[in-house]
DNA sequence: GCTTGCCGTGAAACGCGTTCCATACATTAC
DNA sequence: GTAATGTATGGAACGCGTTTCACGGCAAGC
């Protein structure tokens, strides 16, 4: 592997003058400059990567933690990040951590031994406080809301209450919800909603636990089992919303005559089903983290709301009494 | 940031000393090996990634290329990738190239460049010698199907004949097929078994540039004003084929009495819409992909068939007469 | 008693590009 | 005419961990 000692010596120049020839330095003579091209092609040369990021202390390469790379908002996060990267001129290195405390400590230490120049924490399961004990050794940003932290989020408290007074609209007032992870910051904000929003709250119309296709399906057996059930619910994600649909018309119910039903992402499962829905740019997320991953202003911790809109299908329409 | 020669001033030994300590090798006595890291806790000491690559020359990090993060079957072989990679102790860094030839060639800079050990092709839109020129530089793993290349694939020919035999089975005569991108190894396998197994094949029930819902919408409606219909369809994914049976049952069209639809990919929308599919494992698919690239068989070539399966749903049933 | 071989340790070279600092000449400014 | 700038170039240090080679000590083998 011929390496730019090799070449200051083809071209009879200073390691120096090949190194700004690399780089595009003015200060170099046209003939040298030349010189140097020609060795670069005569010998085959190929930049090494890896000294230019020890000499210069840079990766320019981006972390993303997440729990799953193939759900489809993170997918559809990272696809934002992955565009902005792109266009900046930079990699990102994805973990995938699936809510595992060990593995969310490997990123992290990945960011201290200056694998990557920054973080972007698409969700998490240690403690905020944790994470930003790292925040020493470059940008963190999350894409939730937390006090005092750099981050890109949507605002799950009036995203929630949307798709809540929506319902309403309609004419609903036995309104129950979803909630994915019990403990995760989003819930606790979508509970805060529900709370204020539809009070006084029934717990027994509050569905944990809800995050995939099948989910959905035992919560729609659950409610069917209830003596005493909501009119209309307001889902966690797309794809609970889903999974009840289709396990109700199974049982033979109706929707959204015997259930409304809104779902939350705006993915492609709600266009196939003609879904009511909370559309979230996650795209949107993604590109925002990135740039802020690599502004010099992170230690500002800039927040960002992004924000949510209400997408009508046919899962939620007005009562007909 | 304290290295590996303050590590060694503290302990009082060779920096030599300090990198047997810091790898685990033999040969250190114990007392000189707690003197060492003792004085990594003090001084806090934390590896720096980027010298070690430098001066192993591998990085632990494969890359991959693909087209698109956010597409379902993409982001699944991802996931397939991640978990391994996690496993063995590697990192990925991915390239989304929107199968745009330059950027394509970035990543093939990178492999040169040593910026990862390896790469995987997910998808790719340069030509197969054109990217093979690379392999000089390290392993290059495609999931398609190539002779004398390193791969991993599902049989697109075997896949669609299953497909296309399960129609036939079911009575039908008259059967299209969509096709995705006109020019890819996949469409070509598979426009083949069209032609071989439904002979002769009536070129207007061929539909070319197929990818999305919405191509499957726009489908349905050529579809719809065609005097001389096909009366089953195998699709080329899931997506298309959602598109086209939500466009239908918008016309009013009944699925599977007018028109038979098998999809491909076992995704998510198959579940939902209880579509008849061929079931693709596209995790299976990343991870043979990853374990040959940090093989060190990869100049073999070995090729690797995963098989499919076809997943029944509701889509594609027995014609009754 | 002498050779082999294992254990333990360190100096120095290596991988490779970037950059600081010094030097030298050519202009431009006052 | 002299000082201040700008252009051009190179030597050497730097970033930092790994690894080769050499060497001293000690125990087992014959």
């Amino acid at each position: 592997m011929t390496n730019i000692r090799d070449l200051a010596r083809e071209a009879e120049v200073s390691v120096t003058t090949v190194s700004r020839v690399l780089n595009d330095h003015p200060y170099v003579a046209e003939d040298k400059r030349r010189a140097v091209r020609d060795a670069i092609t005569k010998l085959g040369y190929i930049r090494n990567q890896t000294a230019v990021q020890l000499s210069t202390g840079q990766t320019k390469t981006i972390g993303v933690m997440l729990p799953y790379v193939d759900h489809p908002y993170h997918a559809a996060i990272l696809h934002g990040i992955a565009q902005c990267a792109f266009e900046e001129g930079y990699r990102f290195l994805t973990w995938q951590t699936n809510y595992i405390a060990s593995h969310e400590q490997t990123v992290l230490q990945a960011l201290a031994q200056r694998e990557v120049d920054g973080l972007i924490i698409v969700s998490h399961s240690l403690s905020v406080d944790e994470i930003l004990r790292y925040e020493q050794y470059g940008p963190i940003v999350f894409c939730e809301h937390h006090e005092d932290v750099s981050s890109v989020y949507i605002n799950h408290y009036t995203a929630f209450q949307s798709g809540l007074k929506t319902l309403q609209s309609f004419g609903h007032t036995q309104i129950g919800i979803c909630l994915g992870r019990p403990d995760s910051t989003n819930s606790r904000a979508r509970k805060q909603a529900y709370q204020d929003t539809v009070a006084p709250a029934d717990t027994a119309w509050i569905y944990q636990q809800a995050l995939t296709i099948e989910d959905g399906a035992d919560i729609a057996r659950q409610w069917s089992n209830q003596s005493c059930r909501p009119s209309a619910l307001l889902t966690a994600s797309d794809h609970v919303a889903a999974g009840i649909i289709l396990e109700l018309r199974k049982q033979g119910y109706r929707i959204p005559e015997d259930l409304a039903v809104i779902g939350f992402d705006g993915s492609d499962l709600a266009v196939v089903l003609n879904l009511t829905t909370v559309a979230v740019p996650y795209e949107t997320i993604g590109r925002q983290a990135f740039s802020i991953a690599i502004s010099d202003n992170w230690r500002d911790h800039p927040q960002i709301e992004i924000p949510t809109a209400l997408l009508s299908g046919l899962t939620a329409v007005e009562v007909k009494e």
